[in-house]
DNA sequence: TTTCGCAGCCAC
DNA sequence: AAACGTGGCTGCGAAA
């Protein structure tokens, strides 16, 4: 046994490595001695749990002054019964140790999900924000050095310095540092130490603020996202080659032609700016550094396209911006979805994306390594690479303009409330409104826009440039709209009125508090209205598994469910999924869009093969 | 050599 | 008066 000692916030604590069995029976004893709640945590090889590569290195259990770091590979019988025995898990993070236990020792997600507390919920619950953003930030280490020990090192930032000293990198020091080195075993110790000593600081504070419940709630959540995430989806690894394959050779082609026009590299802006300048090009807008903006807002007019990639017949397309644009897509489709994918799949070819479940501000949901919820949608040929289970169709159900009905019913406007319930074209309805009986389509698309920028807090001036109308035109849109939909201008006014004189924060409907940056009080209906329609989903994958239906799905994406039923069953299954999903809220009806996609979820997008 | 901020692009 | 929100990820090019 080998045992360090440190001192957390003063207090002398213990860190327990035993290396043989016999030092085992000390761990008998502290896990005897009947803690309430222990603290785990584990350290992996990395992040990415279901490739073959993937190892679990140390599994931590440890108290407010007592640490025991046991080695994978030599004690996984003792680590099961540790972790089986009845009593509360503290984990800072569980989404990821819960996906690692199960994988590695077979302690299923189901077995110790609903008797584990994680203090990165509690966290969010408090303060939604990253560093970056002003907050507190959601890690361990941020986190203890607030509320256990201004003295808490950085473990994590520490270990990448001790991987320098190894010959290590970032990327390969977690799974290369001996497994018995100091600063290793240590830090592993502490971050149990931390993670008990910060759920006895932050788990008082949630219930004070009167957030138990909703803390049950993302708990539950979090558990049915993790057995999403370990359901993983299908993937064609075939086609996802065969795609790849022409991803690449369509990004070279393109890419040659550049190099006719002096761009060695598609990627390098620099160059691409410089390159149209020397044939004449204006570039009027610029990036915050001040350097020419050459993104495809600019390019594609530039190439005579529009946004959607349609010919205008404006100009002669200038050839260079043509094909920095295609073979800059072609690559960012090749390498960050075709490889990632390749990259990312487990032995069976399934794709397990990790879902944060608490992740933005909002509390909106993320999907990563890869990311899914951010497939191209324009075309299917990305969402295609994802296939059913034999004998089975993919199904999908969505939120019909969820952020607008969230908005309705939050205000309270009458008149969108019932254009709502009449069923009528919400953006068609403002138009005829705004623009009379006789509106055009580019006034529909003026009204649409408008309506978004009430949700997202846009202004004139990104409406123009959006719809290209005219500035005095939009102008008087925008009037328009705050005369036919008044409760909405008053809900955000006093939105922004309570924030300027009270709490920099809004609360939403659940209890959520979310803070709001003091020179940005105009996103409060923004952050209520996106936090209310996560919620929403939230609440109906809770509902589906209490309903049975958990089993057929696979990711949630913002405002829609994907899943999949045997096919034979697919169109039921999939109404019923949707008739779980809708919803009353304040008298608004959330609806739903059922649909069977096919073969694969491509098929929803147009595939046919 | 590795890391990191910027620019850009994908989604809802 | 006006104010575009939330994420993940890749490649470049300079900093460490």
């Amino acid at each position: 046994m080998r045992t360090l000692t440190h001192v957390v916030a003063g207090q002398p604590c213990t860190i327990n490595f035993p290396e043989r069995h016999a030092d085992l029976i000390a761990f008998e004893t502290f896990l005897a001695r009947g803690d309430k709640v222990i603290a785990v945590d584990t350290e992996t090889t990395g992040l990415d749990v279901y490739t073959p590569r993937h190892r679990l290195r140390l599994v931590q259990f440890g108290t407010s002054t007592e640490a025991w770091v046991l080695r994978a590979d030599l004690f996984a019988p003792a680590i099961m019964r540790a972790l089986r025995q009845p009593r509360s898990l503290l984990v800072h993070n569980a989404a990821y140790d819960l996906l690692v236990l199960n994988r590695h020792l077979g302690v299923t997600i189901e077995e110790i999900g609903p008797r584990t507390f994680d203090t990165r919920i509690l966290a969010h619950l408090l303060d939604p924000r990253t560093e970056s953003e002003g907050g507190i930030g959601l890690g361990l280490k941020p986190l203890s050095a607030v509320y256990v020990d201004p003295e808490a090192p950085d473990t994590q930032n520490g270990l990448t310095a001790v991987f320098r000293g190894l010959g290590l990198t970032k990327a390969t020091g977690w799974a290369g540092i001996p497994i018995d080195h100091e600063t290793y075993v240590r830090y592993a110790g502490l971050d149990v130490i931390y993670a008990h000593r910060l759920f006895g600081e932050i788990g008082p504070m949630v219930r004070d603020i009167g957030l138990d419940h909703l803390s049950k709630f993302e708990h539950h959540l979090q558990t049915l996202l993790a057995i999403l995430q370990r359901r993983g989806m299908r993937l064609d690894v075939p086609y996802v080659q065969r795609l790849k394959g022409e991803l690449i050779t369509e990004a070279e082609q393109f890419a040659a032609v550049a190099a006719r026009y002096g761009v060695a590299n598609v990627n390098s802006t620099a160059q691409v700016a410089e390159a149209l300048l020397a044939m004449g090009e204006q570039l009027h807008e610029h990036t915050p550094s001040g350097a020419p903006k050459v993104d495809k807002n600019v390019l594609l007019p530039l190439a005579d396209l529009t946004l959607q990639w349609e010919r205008i017949e404006s100009r002669t397309p200038n050839p260079l911006a043509d094909a920095v644009v295609r073979s800059k897509r072609a690559q960012k489709w090749a390498e960050s979805y075709a490889q990632a994918f390749l990259d990312l799949k487990d032995a069976d070819d399934r794709l397990h994306p990790f879902i944060g479940g608490l992740q933005a501000r909002t509390a909106r949901m993320s999907v990563s390594r890869p990311p899914l919820q951010q497939l191209p949608s324009g075309d299917w040929t990305i969402r295609r690479a994802f296939i059913a289970d034999p004998g089975q169709a993919i199904i999908a159900a969505d939120y019909q303009a969820v952020e607008m009905r969230v908005l309705a019913a939050l205000s309270g406007d009458e008149t969108m409330i019932k254009a709502i319930a009449d069923g009528v074209d919400l953006h068609s309805f403002t138009a005829e409104r705004v623009f009379g009986p006789d509106f055009t389509k580019q006034h529909r698309k003026i009204a649409k826009a408008v309506g978004f920028g009430k949700v997202y807090g846009g202004g004139a001036a990104t409406i123009t440039r959006q719809t290209g109308a005219d500035l005095e035109s939009v102008k008087s849109a925008l009037a328009a709209y705050d005369a036919t939909f008044p409760g909405i201008k008053r809900y955000s006014r006093r939105l922004m009125n309570r924030a300027e004189y009270g709490r920099k924060e809004v609360v939403t409907p659940s209890g959520r508090h979310l803070p709001l940056d003091r020179d940005r009080l105009y996103a409060a209906t923004n952050y209520v209205v996106q936090s209310t329609s996560r919620d929403l989903l939230a609440q109906a994958i809770v509902d589906l598994f209490d309903a049975g239906l958990g089993e057929h799905l696979l990711l949630p994406v913002h405002d829609e469910l994907i899943a999949q039923a045997p096919r034979d069953e697919a169109a039921e299954v999939i109404r019923e999924i949707g008739r779980v999903m809708e919803s009353n809220f304040y008298g608004v009806r959330i609806a739903s869009d059922p649909e069977v996609y096919g073969p694969s979820w491509g098929h929803g997008y147009g595939a046919s093969a």
